[in-house]
DNA sequence: CTCTAATCGAGACGGTACGTCGCGTCTTACG
DNA sequence: CGTAAGACGCGACGTACCGTCTCGATTAGAG
């Protein structure tokens, strides 16, 4: 039982916006051994999570696969989760960064192409990480992520509650986003992706205070 | 790796809506004591479930709870997703038939009415399913049949693919019950619910309509 | 560091003569299946106290050795200290309730050819107990257990302390027991045996006769 | 398994009389930060030893014992029964240079004077030796070189093997000398000691001679 | 009084054994 | 037959120590 308590939210990724790239490592590393120790895990976490759900993949199996002794995993992550976390917490970032603003600025579609666009360029990593095996991890971290930032913002007028409107915003973003990148890459443009974005997206916050005028 | 390949799809609630209860059970169980341990079992999951994730959920913890010896639990259910499955396939199943028809008769809010009345009524089992730590099975196995039954029907038309409109609309169906239920039992009621429910989902995926107006 | 408090005494062979065969089982292993494994890993543990000491002797050689899963040694015993324990524990009992009366009857030299019987009948067991790589375990239960059976004992009075005259003697019947073994078997009879025992151990520690003499 | 064949003889203290402080180190070491890491890692060991048994003692606790760093341990001494090697090997072989004379007079009890005279002498360290962790180490070491010095020499024609003679011997010596230092300092003066010890052995291994005269 | 070489602290690394835990299968005995 | 009881093979878990290694930083002692 005595690893459990860690394990208790096992879909922290990104716990914390301002990120450490590791625990124990002071600030920078600079051993070049660790540095291409951690390279290796943190691709070898991304094949993997191509291939099956985060929970199928064995500690054993992320080292293994970066060529790297068992027990060198764990001078680097705690957990497979925290290696997650490494792997995705920059891109989470700049993706709340992106959605964010989605919720001031109702009208312009310039954020959501900013968005489409981003995820566009990392589309492959962003394939792996909304559409293989960490998906609910991620779907986790982007919401509990923009829940802290949109409640330290000033508290937007509405007809439903911030929290509400907060989760089926991200979570509808992250679905659409998701299906996009489940087609194939030149069905969709950037731009039209951003289009079902817009409406799918604006109008179920929004357009419902449109509604609610009518 | 022997456990594996059962576990692959580890979010099969409900994979038929036609379902058989255990391999084992033949058919109908008879045995008084066969059927205390079954009931024993289920009651016994669901109180775990208001407590921590599926994944954290021992098949031993199960027993205990339930009071059955560990090997008793795989005479009823091979694994604990199966046991799961026996829970919440009813109820997967009649939520999935009230939410179906949101996509047809569009205008209508008597099916949100009816939607929402239904899970106020299992409201305590509802909130364990969507909200305790079978929420992520929950959710992917009402999309798994959701998706599933739309291909079944007379292909609307849409400006957006289907399934990307039955991925959208039972996501934030989801997502605005489970809120729902983490609310004070009194904070909402079922037609406010409705309400909400018809606003954010007609809105969003059916109509178009504000576009359309554009 | 958390199970070093267990091994702060690694020779704990045959703590209490009063033994059970091992701590879960309740009173008598019933069974087959445990008996069998419990016999294998007994036999392993002889083969390879044979061919090398206790400390290099490795739990999962243990397991191997038997044909026995790594995890099912835990199952029957704690340490592979215990184990040792069960094999040799009836042994060291009978051993030192031989011993022990030369302590008194300082004639007779009757006990001592008990004892040497005694061994010689079980040579095989005696060799790997006593020249194997349990040796040191060995010497330290006999004389732990010396010990404590002669501060039970009406105290002798001696121009030596008991608990030296302990040490010296089982140490002396150790060594000579030893050596015998190390011999071939057909090298010393019983009986020859038996009379070195009497000569060397008597006349040190019982009689301080030669200095009366002198 | 490739530290297994160093650890073979894990009982290898002084295994040569003619000794070389340690590999890496050329022949004398000037440097004063090595002088003072080697004294600190001696220091270090001997505080050890007086709490617990060689095996429990790990090369990190020497180290941080020693406020030397781990790897640092490894530029003196190969393993840590090296530097017990270190520590004691000038010890043992004064201890030999004064046991081995017992064996040939016989009579005079001078010898075993000087011996517990210089163990006297030396107490401290001794006491460490023979009565904490390295103990069995000590013990074997003694008998080793005993049994290589004894068989260098003249052979002398007894009713018992020589090998047991010097077994019994050194056994017994080292068996009382243990005793008599796990007793407060002023128990038994050195005059007393060696009174026992001249008792004991001497009876023991040339007695049995006179006796057989008899 | 530099400058070169030995020494050290720091710690990553591959490796091996540890003891624990949960899994799903099985065997036995009981009611 | 269904159950309790529990042994078993399996394999991942996370920890600890081993001995090796590559790094700078420092600090002798020889030129």
């Amino acid at each position: 039982m005595k690893t459990k308590q860690a394990r208790q939210s096992p879909a922290n990724v990104c716990d914390t916006m301002a990120h450490t790239p590791a625990g124990t490592v002071p600030s920078s590393v600079t051993d070049p051994r660790a540095i291409k120790s951690g390279q290796a895990l943190r691709a070898a976490m991304l094949r993997l999570l191509e291939r099956k759900p985060l929970e199928q993949i064995t500690i054993r199996e992320i080292a293994a696969e970066a060529g790297v002794h068992y027990a060198t995993f764990f001078r680097h992550h705690p957990t497979k989760e925290a290696l997650l976390d490494d792997v995705a917490a920059d891109q989470i970032a700049q993706l709340v960064g992106l959605t964010l603003p989605v919720l001031d600025e109702a009208g312009g579609d310039a954020s959501f192409l900013a968005l489409a666009a981003y995820v566009n360029e990392h589309r492959s990593l962003w394939t792996i990480l909304l559409t293989g095996g960490a998906a609910a991890s991620m779907r986790a971290a982007l919401l509990r992520i923009s829940q802290r930032v949109a409640a330290e913002r000033a508290p937007t007028e509405s007809w439903i509650p911030v929290d509400l409107a907060v989760t089926c915003t991200v979570t509808l973003i992250v679905e659409i986003l998701s299906w996009w990148l489940r087609q194939p890459e030149e069905a969709l443009s950037v731009a039209q992706a951003a289009r079902i974005l817009h409406r799918l997206v604006l109008s179920s916050t929004i357009t419902g205070a449109v509604e609610a005028l009518a």
